[in-house]
DNA sequence: GGCCGATATGGACTTCACTTCATATCGAAA
DNA sequence: TTTCGATATGAAGTGAAGTCCATATCGGCC
C-alpha cells in the first residue's frame, strides 16, 4: 500500500540576487551597475562611443544614461570633447573616479554581505 | 574681478535603493518583494484575487508571478482552492509560511545594512 | 579649408512586460 | 440543479524603455 510522500518538499537550487542603484528625489532615472560600468570604459577607453560599443548598447542610450547620471548626482562626471582628429573624446572628471572607487568599495560590501546572508537565508528556510 | 569656482561641486540629494531577488537555474522568473507581498497578502486574505486587488496588479499576473515563484522554488506555496460558497480560496503552505518568515530576516538585515553602507559610501565619496 | 569621426539630439520603430478581455472549470449552498 | 465568484489560462491590446536611423555640430589635421 501507499505511504504519504515525506512532508519535506524537494527543492531545487535558487539564487539570491541583488541590485543596487542611486537615484535623486524625483526618482527618474538612476545611476546603477551598468552606469559605472559604462564610466569605467569611458576611463580606459577614453571615448563615450568605444565604451558603448564595448557595452554592446547604443550610443543613444549610452549618452541619455550618463546624462541621467550627471543630473542625478549634479555634478558633471566627464569632460566632453567634439571635433578634433579623433572626432571628439570623453575623459572622466577626478569626481567620476572618486565615485567609481567608492563603488567598488560598496560593491566588495555588499557581495560579501549578500553570500553570508544567503546562508543564513537557506538555514532558516530549512528550520534548522 | 572674478574668483574660479571653488573645486567642490554642488551635490544633490541622491539615495541608495536596492533590491533582492531569488531565482532558478534559468534565470527566466524571480521570486521579489512584491512576490512576498503577494504571499503575505494571500495569508492575510485568503485569496489570490482579493491579494490581487490590494496590490492593484491583474489577477493574471499574480497568478503568472506565484506559478514563476512555485517553479522556481520547486515546491507549493498554496493550496488552491476552485468552487465553492465564495468561488474558491487559496492558502498559504506552511513552507511558504516559513519563506515569509526567513524573508522577514532576510530584508531586515539588508535594511540595516545597507544604511550603514551608505554611510560610508558618501562619506567615501567626500574624500574624508 | 575640406575631411573624418565622436559628440549631440530628435523621431520612428521595435520589444516586452503587463493589462484587458474572453472563456472555461469547479463546487458549496440555496 | 442552478447560481455565483474565485481559480485557471490563452490571446489580444497597450505603454514604456530601448534600439535604430537621420542629421547636425565641432575642430585638429592633411
Amino acid at each position: 500500500m501507499d505511504m504519504d510522500k515525506p512532508p519535506r518538499p524537494e527543492r531545487k537550487d535558487v539564487f539570491l540576487n541583488y541590485k543596487i542603484w542611486l537615484s535623486g528625489l524625483t526618482g527618474n532615472g538612476m545611476v546603477d551597475d551598468s552606469t559605472y560600468m559604462l564610466l569605467h570604459l569611458i576611463g580606459e577607453k577614453g571615448s563615450l562611443k568605444a565604451a558603448a560599443d564595448e557595452m554592446k548598447i547604443s550610443y543613444r542610450k549610452a549618452w541619455g544614461d550618463l546624462e541621467k547620471a550627471e543630473e542625478i548626482l549634479g555634478y558633471a562626471l566627464t569632460q566632453k570633447h567634439r571635433g578634433g582628429k579623433d572626432g571628439g573624446s570623453s575623459i572622466l572628471t577626478p569626481e567620476a573616479t572618486r565615485l567609481l572607487e567608492a563603488y567598488t568599495a560598496l560593491q566588495q560590501r555588499f557581495d560579501d554581505n549578500v553570500e553570508e546572508a544567503f546562508k543564513e537565508f537557506i538555514s532558516r528556510l530549512r528550520q534548522v
